[in-house]
DNA sequence: AGCTCATGGCGAG
DNA sequence: TCGCCCTGAGCTG
């Protein structure tokens, strides 16, 4: 579920449902009960999103205006319409106005930050493709000195954050990149390309809700063979594809655990 | 009902 | 590198 494609979505989607308007916070599970009756019944003011973090922005809070949200590997956010109906099992954050509610459940992180607490979350991040002002040089820095495979640098979010293990998977595939390379092998344009790939593909994933890769001349209709179906909503070239042929050549795409994650690639494609 | 695995990340050693 | 956090889905039986 949550790539930084879902946390922008999600910054953007409690604007759209919440921003501007009074709101009410409970927290029916005991963690954040204090920090929830302290923002019930403020506006959410501003949303924002750097990597996967999230963060909501309220008036009127003398101190710690900020609720920063990490999902981690198994928090979900769930909305619905009309009055909330009283929570089912475990919810740290419940926002609701007559109109809308939406549910956090079982983030990593849900806590009341400052202004400057947020900026340092922030800034031991890396850049953010899916931010406009960012750019990927000083990603580049970290990795044209690295002896740590490329592979794993693109998961380390002080490198540069947002990117998770499918996207991952999908962008080194698209860029023809072996996993196993050290940062350091890379050229500039080499990075280049993977970061500027990285821009559109992720915005993409944010307008659609969810991860789509292959390229329209490689989709299985235009190569003519069966239709496949991604267990994760989108359609993918080797991510979660071990033992299948890749769409381009194919060759069976592999796996194997790599820096306590499943690392998927194409050994022809990606040589 | 019980097991395993997952798009993440932290702290200990 | 490992254990742990902690939830839900998809198996197995």
């Amino acid at each position: 579920m949550p790539e930084g494609h879902t946390i922008h979505r999600l910054a953007a989607e409690y604007h759209r449902v919440f921003g501007g308007q009074a709101v009410a916070v409970s927290s029916p599970q005991g963690p954040f009960a204090d920090a929830a009756a302290r923002l019930d019944g403020r506006v959410l003011a501003e949303t924002d999103a750097k990597g996967k973090h999230l963060f909501l922005g309220f008036d009127g809070v003398d101190s710690g205006r900020w609720v920063h949200i990490h999902l981690g590997l198994y928090g979900k956010v769930f909305w619905g319409h009309g009055p909330a109906p009283e929570p089912v099992g475990q919810v740290r954050m419940r926002i609701a106005t007559d109109d809308a509610y939406c549910d956090l459940r079982g983030p990593t992180k849900c806590l009341l930050v400052d202004a400057g607490e947020k900026q340092e979350v922030e800034a031991r991040l890396g850049p953010d493709p899916l931010r406009p002002q960012d750019t990927g040089d000083a990603a580049w820095k970290r990795i044209s000195g690295s002896r740590t495979t490329i592979a794993a640098l693109l998961m380390d979010q002080k490198v540069l954050c947002s990117v998770g293990n499918v996207y991952r998977a999908e962008v080194l595939f698209r860029q023809g990149v072996n996993p196993y390379r050290a940062g350091r092998s890379l050229d500039r344009a080499e990075w280049d390309a993977i970061w500027a790939d990285l821009r559109p593909l992720m915005r993409e994933g944010v307008r659609v809700g969810r991860i789509d890769t292959v390229r329209p001349e490689h989709t299985p209709e235009a190569m003519g063979r069966p239709p496949r179906q991604d267990d994760h909503g989108g359609e993918v070239y080797v991510y979660r594809r071990a033992g299948q042929s890749c769409l381009v050549c194919g060759t069976e795409v592999r796996t194997e655990e790599h820096a306590a994650r499943n690392l998927f690639w194409c050994p022809r494609c990606q040589a």
